[in-house]
DNA sequence: TCAATAGTGTCTGTTAGACATTATGGA
DNA sequence: TCCATAATGTCTAACAGACACTATTGA
């Protein structure tokens, strides 16, 4: 940071969307955001203006951890946004996604987990932080541990699959997701069943990487066209 | 744009990390920084401090227009940086990949195409973004024909893998590569043929993608681990 | 003719998805 | 007993890589 704004808040802001699995469906983290309450509500992200001392990952992580009330469990930047209004009112927001594994819950009325496809009172600027973040999460679905961290420490191979299908957005074979797995090497088995109403009683499993993945075989080739 | 700052240049910058294929082998444009010249010589990645009522990607395509001395047949956002020094003594850069097909050239002392391997001369922040930027063109190669946009209209596809070649810095077998790319409707032949130096003549292609891939199959577990 | 590169056909091992079957609990 | 879910085995089609072969040019 330069010399000039060291200690001072910077011109621009630090913005979080908190993700969360809750009633199988994504939900973000929004605050209740106290500008003339003039009829409808408005809603906002989590965000920021740092001092000029401070690294964007680092205010990042202390914003995330102030809404969600813990640590999250993973985070990453998303990128810039400077279109539209922000609460701020500065030019420019710097956008993080951060997860909070199932079960994270919220106190007051002022902060809520809403769906993802139900984002009314957000600002224009936040909105598009939004779907930025939530496509960021997809695109790096497969080289971070994300749908680990959206689960409890321990949980069973149909969880992991759901959460899965969640983040997709589509359905998944459970016999050629189950080999994919074993063959990664991911998860190792705990000695506890879980039992939930009917049916046999699931293996619980933890997150524990072993080896490294080498294959990457061929070229796809993915473009829309 | 907040009111404010409409028309009066932002407290941050738009860093562009133009990319060509060079002497096989991919190289980034520079340019001098005409700073204090105390000894050792000083280069920076393209940048600049937008105006308030300027879009970032506006600001981006502009930039790399300049340096580059064209229109860049690609551009993407990389993300935000802060760390380090910056030739504008500014707190934040707002990073951009662009691509220059092959044969793009510059002219003069103070703007060079440099190879990514001998990045001597750049200060922290930029070397940084290059990386970043280098990083996601890697990731989004499979989504965005950015192969295709590093080469010329008209191209062999053995230039054609070389290309992806060079970007995963791997190599890839010939006949599979064809088969893939058959199988993706994203080129066809036209009528003409290249000959070099001893050999068989290639036939010439262009890039056009015909049907959208709907694949997908199953799930990648790339993480490290 | 030889060397070099383009382009293709065939074989094989791997993998994804369909399908079926067994296992094990609760109602 | 029936039903629901877990977990796994088998079959098949698709696909990646190895290999070999033909095609076509310049030296």
């Amino acid at each position: 940071m330069s010399r000039a704004a060291r200690g001072r808040p910077q011109p621009f802001t630090v913005d979080v969307v908190a993700v969360t699995p809750r009633d199988g469906e994504l939900a973000v983290l929004l605050e209740r955001e106290n500008a003339g309450n003039n009829g409808r509500e408005r809603w906002m992200l989590p965000w920021e203006a740092p001092r000029g001392d401070e690294q964007l990952d680092d205010v990042a992580q202390q914003v995330a951890r102030e809404a969600i009330g813990a640590a999250p469990s993973w985070i990453s930047q998303v990128g810039a946004f400077a279109d539209g209004r922000h609460p701020s009112d500065t030019d420019l927001s710097v956008a993080y996604v951060a997860l909070a594994p199932l079960g994270t819950d919220t106190q007051g009325d002022d902060r809520v987990w809403r769906p993802v496809r139900d984002l009314a009172g957000l600002g224009e600027r936040q909105e598009a932080i939004v779907q930025g973040a939530l496509t960021a999460v997809r695109d790096r679905l497969d080289l971070y541990p994300i749908a680990f961290r959206l689960l409890p420490g321990a949980f069973t191979l149909s969880e992991l699959q759901q959460m899965y299908e969640l983040l997709l957005g589509r359905r998944l074979h459970k016999a050629s997701f189950r080999r994919a797995l074993q063959a990664a090497y991911l998860v190792e088995p705990t000695d506890e069943w879980r039992s939930e109403g009917r049916g046999r009683p699931a293996q619980l499993y933890r997150y524990a990487p072993k080896r490294r993945r080498r294959s990457r075989r061929g070229v796809r080739f993915d473009l829309l066209g």
